[in-house]
DNA sequence: TCAGAAGTGTAAAAAAATCTGCATTACGTT
DNA sequence: AACGTAATGCAGATTTTTTTACACTTCTGA
């Protein structure tokens, strides 16, 4: 029931899903501050309550405001849009995709990230047989 | 002039554009091919020819069919839609990135492969003082 | 060389997405 | 309890996207 995100939803939908996803859990307020285009309050809210009736998003009531969360759990939906992007820039090889990580960002990168990272390559070189 | 791909494209046009930087140059039946929900092949057509109008692909002809290509270089596409998907579900963290990708794909790294990370991530160690 | 298949150009119709406006409801403050 | 503000509910109107249709062009091969 759940079809990947990207090829389902219109342009304001995924820009939404993104803001949610980012936010955790986000009330209409919080996600026109940050639309790239502020497109208008009620607008926006239509949408989240279009995505809601689609299954992608819930709501809680909190005082007197929705705050909207995605039903997608956030790991099941990061990995799917990284398969995706893997897919569409990387012919699918996750090493070119880390690589280009460590490239981009090597500088932000703390010794205790580096450390963790290591750590990692260094049990999956293990688990190589 | 070039804005992030996402937040400006319609569904269509962003299924399009997905192809089009997979592929690295297609044909619209190479495009058609491979769409998700089979669109009538006038319309993958007609689509292109408003990314083309709008400065995302380019095409040069070859026999009797036109062959579209990306106008933004796939490196700069490609960096641009990784820190789009960090912002959205790393929090910005190229490191959880680079471990999620570790956790999802340690299976398929060859042993070349995660050494090529590992030399990269030591000489990433290197540099931070 | 000419008939047919495979493409393209374009404009307009159809469908989908987005926005607007106003009525209504809920909360917080006097 | 009553008022003002900040939300929601919903029903069109508007705009954008997507599809369709058909005329024209280019290549292929009998």
């Amino acid at each position: 029931m759940n079809k990947p995100l990207h090829t389902h939803l219109s342009r304001r939908e995924s820009q939404i899903m993104d803001l949610v996803y980012r936010l955790g859990e986000a009330s209409v307020a919080d996600i026109v501050a940050r639309m790239p285009d502020d497109p208008a309050y009620n607008s926006v809210r239509v949408t989240l309550g279009i995505l809601e009736k689609k299954g992608y998003v819930k709501h809680r009531r909190e005082k007197r405001r929705y705050l909207y969360t995605p039903v997608l759990a956030p790991d099941t939906a990061t990995r799917s849009a990284m398969r995706h992007l893997l897919k569409t820039f990387f012919a699918g090889s996750p090493s070119r995709a880390i690589l280009t990580l460590l490239d981009m960002s090597a500088a932000r990168l703390s010794r205790e990230e580096l450390a963790e990272i290591s750590q990692w390559v260094d049990k999956a070189k293990e688990e190589v047989e």
